[in-house]
DNA sequence: CTAATTTATCTTGACGTCGAGATAAATGAT
DNA sequence: ATCATTTATCTCGACGTCAAGATAAATTAG
């Protein structure tokens, strides 16, 4: 009885005033993402890191050399807010993945630095995790995929009409 | 820089040797069932409650009557911990909306039955929330619609391939 | 009938998130 | 120069989740 079908059969028995069909279409969305998240996370897992690390880690490696930002900058790119992307430095700092080093020009800021260990298990976690999505997305045909693709993205196009 | 697109050029030049295809699609599924749960989270902040325990009471509401399902029952069709579910339970008592009621055939288990103040909430929420959904998906065509349900059906149809 | 197993629920501790607000430093207006 | 505002980060308390394990009742095996 989990299937997204029985349940709207089941509101259409007790509320048939309701019209359904958007609650499929959303209700898809959030099982899909669910379940990748997932399987995402087995990987992270398997490197000793959380969702959480694996973001702020794969966010400084993909910005390039000397592999250090801001947590305002981080947090910009990550849609947190400043308390989570504290809470998530620390844990890293913990475990030695990043640093904290003073900003010479803002003594407010500081630039959340990768260190060697985190540069080396963030390259090997990316490369598993590319992996895994990989696999996720291998049962869908190409096709379908651009289908995807193609509606998600208008959908993010859209978005800012009742903010 | 927040856009996928744009994260993927970052990885191509940091790490060229990585197929980010996956990546994309992913990252808008991703994005979409966030931002699509925030915007269901202000219709059941309307109404006093959380999505956890909008769940709940839905859930309730559509078995029908008498509106009572066991801790077990309610933990089946939401794929949540046992822990968790009591402690939704717990919060919707609480709150008054919710009862735990003796099961007289097994005293092990207990009923968890909407309440009359419960069974308004509820009737009243999910009215507005169908609403809301409706809105959601009112920016894509049907013919986006009906390709994107498609997709992610296949997607979910797919799921077991690597347990 | 007793003992072992299974089932149903609850407890506990850790984690990640948020929102609101606290510091502290830098910037801008007068 | 001084005071107010803005900016960058951190603190705190509450919430929802999970995993692991505790309890207690029902079922099954011998």
């Amino acid at each position: 009885m989990n299937n997204i079908d029985d349940i709207r059969a089941q509101w259409a028995k007790q509320r048939p005033d309701l019209d359904t069909a958007p609650m499929g279409l959303i209700g898809r969305v959030l099982r899909v993402s669910a379940h990748m998240s997932k399987e995402m996370a087995k990987t992270f897992d398997r490197h000793g890191l959380s969702a959480a690390s694996f973001d702020v880690l794969a966010t400084l490696l993909r910005s390039g050399p000397p592999h250090a930002l801001s947590p305002n900058q981080l947090l910009a790119t990550m849609m947190v807010t400043s308390g989570t992307m504290t809470n998530r430095i620390d844990q890293l700092c913990k475990e030695g993945l990043v640093a904290r080093i003073q900003n010479p020009d803002d003594k407010r800021s500081v630039w959340i630095s990768l260190t060697e260990k985190g540069r080396t298990v963030i390259d090997a976690a990316v490369t598993d995790h590319v992996q895994t999505q990989a696999r996720i997305v291998s049962g869908l045909s190409p096709a379908v995929q651009a289908a995807l693709n193609a509606g998600l993205q208008a959908y993010l196009d859209g978005g800012e009409d009742t903010p």
